[in-house]
RNA sequence: GCGGAUAUGGCGGAACUGGCAGACGCGCCAGACUUAGGAUCUGGUGGGAGACCGUGCAGGUUCGAUUCCUGUUAUCCGCACCA
């Protein structure tokens, strides 16, 4: 029988056509409706299947939106700085600059084949220096605002890539980027006060239409706890020191204290006779990587030989140091209550140290302690004249009890940490401090951004801790802007996310050198509306750029806190087994043969097809061949039927009606692999009925309508084959008549036992009577025993209970 | 260790607020048209000869459970001594 459409001819007329005569059209009076991409690294391997899976999700909800009557903000950039793009340009042997731009040029070709409908005018590339010029303006905003200061400290330091990294980098103790395990390293660094924005962050997660997942990873890492400092006086001397806690309800149960063996008083407290081993735990603990420290499962510590006194009770508990304790969350200090928290029972148990229950489990003391009781409910018990109290009461009450009797106060404490934002490469935005022996350190004036990045002979990372800028002398050497003062440029880059944090904002208004974005811009396309990407970036680049946000709108740039209103993750495309396409495994499935042996309609509704987009999916090349068979068979079905004809009936206004409901519903609930498959299952019925007196011209337009976000260019073609000189794309997404759907007469399954026996045709209206009479007909002889009951939900089954 | 997700034919996966389990597709089987078919079209396809049995496993609630509850196993993901 027929042929097969010609994709390759369709899809080349309709890429022209949109060329010359764009579909989506700002006409000022639509509402906006901004589509976001996670903006891609042009990596230099180019895109396979698995790329495309997110850039075909967001066109198809892209131009559905375009349908319902949205003039579309769907833009497309290029994230080029960080150590992605240098890395592989030190592997390649040639200048970031350039592997960068023509990687760029390479992806963008490959992205085009997607037939997304970016709007390229929009374009932004963070290496461009009208773009960084503006990524710096904010740090020296930042900076001004006192959110951007210097400070030396130990950071996680990749001895591989040879920099300093944020906290959010470090993964099981290895770098985020190339899994080597995490250093410290102790270095001056630029920090970003992020925790300033803690409360924000936590709190406004309740606006955003996100995944649970990702809000409940974001709350997780920013930690907020509720609790109390008590401090602690140095039995014999003046000092004191103070611990955090969450369970100050358990204070009379505190044995003894553990400091973090970085703790600043910790070798003050040594005695003669301890102090050799405290100076040996010390020293062995600073020379333990994160990865030793994380797989150290048995603990470790050593006495001080001196004591502090538990303030509630005046008595004298012994001071340790651990490294369990860690230096940098609350006081670095803790105390400790082995009868009710899991690792101080372990260390009491392992050093021999005394459990005091303060909590009765269920009012009775547990006889002989195998583990802590760690959870906040019974009664107090050996807690002066706290016994008696419910202990969950007490846990809310004790840190303002503990105020008045003037030995701590409430408190919380946050796991976040300020963000290290210096990193020692060069592919990277300058940070446009000046430091001046007079005047410390001045930010670059805002008129002379961008500061641009210099060239250099050497770009590859010295690993000394100074980035390569620090050896071009002519670049170092400069000015003091404030007092004319010799002055040096600081060297250090800014990391791949400063440009990501705020990308989004740009792409309306890419052009402007005067601002980073009108107001009148953003107020009109701000923020994005929904915004699809992996879900890797969770508390990465999806937490920087909500505070980002929150800054800029803090200083009046924009008018809005939140940058993505509603956020899709999608899961990945994996080769055979679940493993990750990747050149070294060699599973990688290109696109490009896909797309001109099937076309870009086929494989766009193949990459829908092969999963629910929010789950991980198997690449399998053969499933193409399904949706390429539908698409044939929808084109000829299409053909068949357009001269025909045919009037519309009853039941065919009614099938089509049930075909809008059934993918609007779908596509609404983002169930975008069942709306192919109910589009294949809509096309058989009308293949079947075009040999059975044909198809109307409505029901066939509307059809073609629905598939146009999907494929695009068989919509355009048949569109106009059946006699259009729009676009398909012209038209309004097709309204459903929920009356029109409604069937007379309904099949109704009749079970006996909840088993089903037969099945019976009811009208509409029919009465209980009436059905159940028509259901024990047509059981017939099945139904044997007595009859117990008789079960009857209109329009939905009727089941008899029978012994 | 803590938290989350997932588990359905040979395979990918459907099943809306509890109501005919296996839609749709891949693969496979049979037939048609063909010089030919790895093209296309038509029909079939969970298991069992059968009454029946079947949604990871064991219970429970219900007239009725893939769906709800309790426990449990496996896989994946996140966090990981945050006091």
């Amino acid at each position: 029988m027929a042929v097969s459409y010609n994709h390759r001819e369709i899809e080349k007329k309709w890429r022209e056509n949109w060329e010359k005569h764009p579909v989506n059209v700002n006409d000022g009076k639509k509402p906006k409706y901004y589509c976001l991409d996670m903006f891609p690294y042009p990596s230099g391997n180019g895109l396979h299947v698995g790329h495309w899976r997110g850039y075909v999700i967001s066109d198809v909800w892209s131009r559905y939106k375009m349908l319902q009557g949205y003039y579309l903000i769907h833009p497309m950039g290029w994230d080029a700085f960080g150590l992605p793009a240098e890395n592989y340009a030190i592997k390649m042997g040639v200048h970031p600059a350039k592997s960068t731009a023509d990687n760029i040029a390479h992806i963008k070709e490959q992205i085009k084949q997607i037939a997304a409908i970016y709007d390229w005018d929009m374009e932004v590339n963070t290496t461009d220096p009208d773009f960084y010029k503006w990524t710096q303006w904010i740090f020296v905003k930042m900076f001004k605002a006192g959110l951007a200061y210097e400070k030396e400290m130990p950071i996680n330091w990749c001895p591989s890539c040879k920099t300093g990294l944020a906290n959010e980098e470090v993964v099981n103790g290895c770098c985020e980027r190339c899994g080597s395990p995490v250093t410290k390293k102790n270095l001056k660094q630029w920090m970003l006060r992020i925790t300033k924005y803690a409360d924000r962050l936590l709190n406004d997660l309740d606006k955003l239409d996100w995944p649970e997942k990702v809000k409940k990873m974001q709350t997780d890492w920013i930690g907020k706890s509720y609790g109390a400092e008590v401090e602690f006086k140095v039995d014999g001397r003046d000092d004191a020191i103070t611990v955090y806690t969450t369970r100050p309800d358990t204070l009379h149960g505190a044995t003894f204290m553990v400091l973090a063996p970085e703790h600043a008083l910790a070798r003050s407290l040594a005695t003669d006779e301890t102090r050799e081993a405290v100076e040996k735990y010390i020293f062995d603990a600073s020379m333990k990587s994160n990865v030793d420290r994380l797989q150290d499962k048995e603990k470790t510590g050593v006495f001080t030989g001196s004591y502090a006194i538990n303030p509630i009770n005046g008595k004298k508990v012994p001071i340790w140091l651990s490294d369990y304790v860690l230096a940098d969350y609350g006081t670095g200090a803790i105390m400790c209550v082995p009868a009710h928290d899991d690792r101080d029972f372990e260390f009491a148990k392992k050093f021999d140290i005394p459990i005091v229950q303060v909590i009765a489990k269920d009012g009775v003391e547990i006889p002989d302690m195998k583990e802590a009781y760690t959870e906040a409910s019974g009664t107090m018990i050996n807690s002066g004249d706290w016994n008696g109290m419910e202990s969950a009461v007490l846990k809310k009450e004790a840190p303002e009890m503990i105020e008045k009797m003037g030995c701590g106060r409430k408190t919380v404490n946050y796991k976040l940490r300020d963000w290290v934002f210096s990193r020692q490469r060069y592919w990277g935005e300058p940070i446009p401090i000046i430091h001046c022996p007079k005047c410390g350190c001045v930010p670059v004036p805002e008129e002379e951004l961008p500061l641009r990045l210099p060239d250099v002979e050497s770009y590859q990372p010295t690993g000394t801790g100074e980035s390569p800028l620090a050896a071009i002398d002519e670049w170092v050497n400069t000015t003091c802007p404030v007092c004319g003062a010799p002055a040096k440029r600081e060297t250090n880059t800014m990391p791949q996310w400063a440009g990501s944090s705020w990308y989004f904002l740009r792409y309306v208004d890419n052009k402007n050198d005067k601002e980073l974005v009108s107001r009148e811009k953003a107020d009109k396309y701000l923020p994005v509306d929904m915004y699809i990407g992996g879900v890797e970036h969770a508390v990465l680049h999806l937490l920087y750029s909500r505070f980002y946000t929150k800054f800029l709108c803090d200083i009046g740039a924009i008018d809005f806190d939140e940058p993505f209103h509603k956020l899709f993750n999608q899961g990945m495309i994996t080769g055979k087994n679940g493993i990750k396409m990747s050149k070294s495994k060699g599973n990688v499935v290109s696109p490009d043969d896909l797309v001109r042996d099937y076309g870009c309609d086929s494989l766009r509704m193949y990459e829908l097809f092969v999963g629910p987009p929010e789950l991980d999916s198997e690449w399998d090349d053969r499933g193409i061949d399904g949706v390429y068979r539908f698409l044939n068979r929808f084109w000829h079905m299409v053909l068949n039927n357009k001269d025909a004809q045919v009037k519309e009936t009853k039941e065919l206004i009614k099938l089509r009606h049930k075909m809008v409901y059934d993918i609007t519903s779908r596509l609404e609930a983002f169930s975008l692999n069942t709306v192919i498959s109910g589009f294949m299952e809509y096309n058989n019925k009308f293949v079947d009925l075009t040999k059975k007196g044909g198809v109307d011209k409505t029901t066939l337009e509307t059809a073609v309508i629905l598939l146009a976000p999907f494929a695009p260019h068989m919509a355009e073609e048949l569109w106009q084959q059946l006699g259009h000189d729009t676009s398909v794309f012209d038209n309004r997404w097709p309204s459903v008549d929920e009356e029109a759907m409604k069937d007379d007469e309904i099949e109704i399954p009749v079970q006996i036992n909840g088993r089903t026996k037969a099945v019976i045709s009811v009208s509409d209206g029919a009465s209980k009577e009436d059905v159940l009479a028509m259901a024990k007909e047509a059981l017939g002889g099945k139904l044997t025993g007595n009859v117990i009951k008789e079960i009857y939900v209109p329009g939905k089954i009727v089941n008899i209970v029978a012994r």
